[in-house]
DNA sequence: TCCATTTGACCATT
DNA sequence: AATGGTCAAATGGA
């Protein structure tokens, strides 16, 4: 596999500078002053990280694909403004006068794959399903088991490839702030249901029951993004060429 | 009874 | 007006 190493290291560090003074504002919670905003940050970040996912695809290499996302959704509205509309289903609160009132999901906060299987590990719940034009393949909608239970926003949405090769297009948004998965193993392998999508929260972590304030999901702003790159850096290691870069080289040294 | 899925309707965005 | 994302009632399975 050749790599343009130079111009890796080039983005990566453009990531990483821009990546700290975003931290900076964070932790000191600097005012804008003009000099730089957390918005021209935030998709300076974006671009570095565009840019070495380019580099890397571009290698062809490997079964899976990630790539961050540029032309879906584009919008300026935020997902905090969605308002909390509990499902009919529970009956704890219906705010049927404000349906529809939410806005779509910001684009920088996502990232595609192409796989075979659209099983992470994680217990996805399907919300919706529509026919998408010019698609054979209806697109399905996702959102996180542990919504109520944790105020996990993570969101996906599968779509299977029109070509003949079996694999799914997945688009995720946002990142779990539920107990992570239960890494697969043999034994436990077989205890999962076929569907990712019908994953209950037992099957990742039956001891949710019993402690549900056990998730962390109160992270910090400067976590999450730690928790961004620690995820883009483990992609970028699992390409091979980079094993010889230290995530203390990275990020936050 | 609880929870996940289905699916038509609603509504924001383009 | 078309399109796509989400809601929520209805339904079914465990």
């Amino acid at each position: 596999m050749e790599i343009n190493k130079k111009e890796l290291v080039e983005s990566l560090t453009r990531g990483r500078n821009s990546a700290k003074k975003l931290q900076n504002l964070l932790r000191q919670k600097v005012k804008d002053d003009g000099l730089v905003s957390v918005d021209d940050l935030v998709k300076e970040i974006s671009q570095s990280f565009n840019g070495c996912l380019l580099v890397l695809n571009s290698c062809n290499s490997g079964e899976l694909c990630r790539v961050p996302v540029s032309a879906h959704l584009n919008s300026a509205c935020s997902g905090d403004q969605i308002p909390e509309v509990y499902s009919g289903n529970t009956g704890k609160l219906a705010l049927k006068g404000r349906r529809g009132c939410y806005k779509r999901r910001k684009s920088i906060d996502s990232r595609v794959e192409v796989s075979g299987t659209i099983e992470d590990g994680y217990a996805w719940r399907k919300y919706g399903q529509k026919e998408i034009l010019n698609s054979n393949s209806p697109r399905c909608y996702f959102r996180c088991t542990h919504k109520q239970a944790h105020g996990c926003k993570a969101l996906k949405q599968v779509q299977k490839l029109e070509d003949r090769s079996n694999k799914f297009h997945i688009i995720y948004f946002g990142h779990h702030t539920c107990p992570p998965p239960i890494p697969n193993t043999g034994l436990d392998h077989h205890n999962l249901p076929n569907s990712p999508s019908t994953i209950t929260k037992n099957h990742i972590d039956p001891s949710l029951k019993q402690d549900p304030s056990a998730c962390g999901a109160q992270s910090s702003p400067a976590l999450v993004w730690k928790e961004i790159f620690l995820n883009e850096f483990e992609c970028f290691k699992n390409v091979g060429s980079l094993c010889d870069i230290s995530l203390d080289d990275i990020i936050f040294s």
